[in-house]
RNA sequence: CGGUGAUUAGCGCAGCUUGGUAGCGCACUUGGUUUGGGUCCAAGGGGUCGCAAGUUCGAAUCUUGCAUCACCGACCA
């Protein structure tokens, strides 16, 4: 490609609205161009990545045996009412209706059409086990869609379906495909990591998240330092104390604290350190229906935080987990928000373990502007539960026995679930066994995000100048960068050559034959990230030489002409 | 959804307080100059100042409503 043919477009200043690295690099480098909030246009050098990202993602599909679909981004809403997820899905859910006011919707994933399919075109046990995927365009409608296409609401996925007979069988691919992935991630060069997950809304039981490192994920991830565990913080469970709670030492009092609210200024007052102070959240209850009904109070120690996944888990508690109003808690606990304490709370009380760990604590008093010290558990409140519901953190002890937790932030690229029968249950997918007898699929589903992993390889490969594109994911491999062309004889003809040869020997490569000063030559294709450079100048030519610049390392070498093209190859192979 | 802020040329911004014929930098076009790291000089094109209503002789500027965009947001119990 010749960049006279091409659409190059990149930009010299960082377009104000992009905060993170990749969102502002894929701007500046000419990759995307926003067209409403979280919906971008791919220019033709982001477009190449994407394609690329996609090819390898196929390839290792293929490789497992995984069959490529391609199913509509359009669904009617009558497959998600039989799901049960038409009601289930809040608004990020795009429902639109057709000119005879059907309901239909945009897919936010395709786990309704693809059990629609299979449940029509798979009847026999001899069918199976079978896994279909797509690359397909989603739609979510997110709340606050942000860092470019890293949280687009419109986005490119990969996602498989695999259908089984048994357990064990699907447990067989979930492996196949955990391996895919890594495989995956391995050739696009990313530093990532496997870790358990929760199943969230899609639901099932196993299922692992693959995250890539970086600084600014949205997620965090903990690891033991010791053993191979790794777990979203959302799944990874906090070990109860294993010793004895110290026996209470100290008598109830009630202090006054007037105005003050925070756990910091409650512990500053009251001259204790956070770890000895409680905080009482109260939160929306469900009923047996898991309707909204009354409130549940939840108890942390002040150093630690809520982990809503876990909280949500309770039957008692309604989920989405959703915090009690202002005139909620002035009804259970006659103050407001900042003076709330289990003592004579008559509300459900589920306490964390290590707050239900601690002697002669701090807690808010139910009355405006007072605590209690001096509480202690059993003594002085009882009917409580005790359970794991906060966030762990680091140096806690890891869940699987094995030394302590340390905590990175993660961009979650790709997941993948056991699901079970939840669809094929509620779908009536199934098939007749070697017996004779129907038996309902056994499914697992497994995404990955082909467009937030463009966005998650520049967040790990950048430097002041752009991006440092890994080779498999570079729009281009090479690049010919002629130093004032136009105004020499020489340079040409050499220039041009060279390019057909690339071409020829199969490199992808862009010839940068514009009539530009090299400055802003160098500074395009640096900020592109094109792994391969080679500087033809006059300079040079007399020694029948060029340089050759690598984009990762900055290193530079000089190579005879007739010599590029092995060269480059060396290095593309290596 | 709540809070805050923004919306003026393709991009980044000033002008608004104190109403009076709309500016700067980058980009773009033309000519010259320069030529291995975002040259310099000159000339030029491009904006119903987000939309709607109001106040006024006169509104980018003041008022109201709407829209769009961005940032922050349970951790306070």
């Amino acid at each position: 490609m010749r960049t006279s043919n091409y659409l190059l477009s990149t930009l010299k200043e960082t377009p104000s609205d992009a905060e993170v690295i990749s969102h502002q690099l894929m701007l500046r480098a000419g990759m995307i161009r926003k067209l409403a909030s979280g919906l971008y246009t791919w220019l033709p050098s982001g477009l190449k990545v994407l394609r690329k990202v996609e090819q390898i993602v196929r390839e290792e599909m293929d490789k497992v045996g995984a069959i490529e679909v391609l199913m509509p981004v359009v669904q009617p809403a009558d497959l998600w009412q039989e799901s049960g997820r038409w009601e289930q899905f809040g608004p990020e859910l795009l429902r639109i209706k057709d000119r005879h006011e059907r309901p239909f919707l945009l897919g936010p994933t395709h786990e309704e059409v693809i059990t629609e399919l299979v449940r029509k075109e798979i009847s026999s046990y001899k069918q199976l086990p079978i896994n279909l995927y797509q690359v397909q365009t989603k739609f979510r409608d997110e709340v606050r869609p942000r860092f470019g296409v890293m949280r687009a609401r419109e986005f490119t996925m990969k996602d498989a379906y695999s259908f089984h007979l048994t357990e064990a069988c699907l447990e067989s691919t979930y492996q196949k495909m955990h391996q895919a992935y890594c495989n995956i991630f391995d050739r696009l060069g990313l530093e990532y990591r496997p870790v358990l997950a929760d199943t969230g809304s899609i639901g099932g039981s196993t299922s692992h998240e693959f995250h890539v490192l970086a600084e600014s994920g949205e997620d965090a991830i903990v690891f033991s330092d010791s053993s191979e565990y790794a777990a979203n913080i959302e799944k990874a469970e906090a070990l109860a104390p294993q010793t004895e709670r110290p026996a209470a030492q100290k008598s109830l009092a009630k202090v006054a604290t007037p105005n003050k609210h925070t756990i910091e200024e409650v512990s500053n007052t009251l001259e204790l350190s956070p770890n000895q102070v409680i905080k009482t959240l109260l939160v929306v209850g469900a009923d047996e229906e898991g309707q909204e009904s009354g409130v549940v109070a939840l108890v942390l120690r002040g150093d630690h935080e809520l982990n809503e996944v876990k909280a949500e888990k309770f039957p008692n508690v309604f989920s989405p987990l959703t915090f009690a109003s202002d005139e909620a808690i002035k009804e259970a606990a006659n103050c407001s928000a900042g003076s709330i304490g289990p003592i004579n709370l008559s509300v459900p009380i589920i306490v964390d373990h290590s707050a239900a760990y601690l002697a002669d604590f701090a807690c808010g008093a139910n009355e405006d502007g007072f605590h209690f010290t001096g509480v202690n558990w059993d003594r002085d409140i009882q009917g409580y539960q005790v359970a794991d519901i906060r966030n762990v953190v680091e140096g806690d002890p890891s869940p699987c026995g094995n030394g302590v937790l340390n905590i990175k932030r993660g961009i979650e690229v790709g997941h993948i679930f056991q699901l079970g029968t939840k669809y094929s249950e509620a779908m009536k997918a199934g098939v007749l066994t070697e017996t004779g007898k129907h038996e309902t699929l056994t499914m697992g589903c497994y995404g990955i995000g082909v467009s937030r992993i463009v966005a998650a390889a520049i967040e790990q490969n950048h430097d002041k100048y752009g991006i440092k594109w890994p080779t498999a994911i570079a729009p281009f491999q090479v690049c010919i960068l002629p130093m004032n062309m136009h105004k020499s004889h020489r340079i040409p003809d050499i220039a041009n050559n060279l390019y057909q040869e690339l071409q020829q020997a199969g490199c992808e490569v862009l010839f940068d034959d514009r009539k530009e000063r090299p400055g802003v030559m160098f500074n395009d294709i640096e900020l592109v990230g094109i792994p391969h450079v080679i500087v033809i100048g006059e300079r040079n030519l007399d020694e029948g030489v060029v340089e050759y610049k690598n984009r990762q390392t900055g290193d530079k070498e000089t190579i005879k002409i007739d010599e590029v093209v092995n060269f480059i190859q060396s290095k593309l192979t290596a």
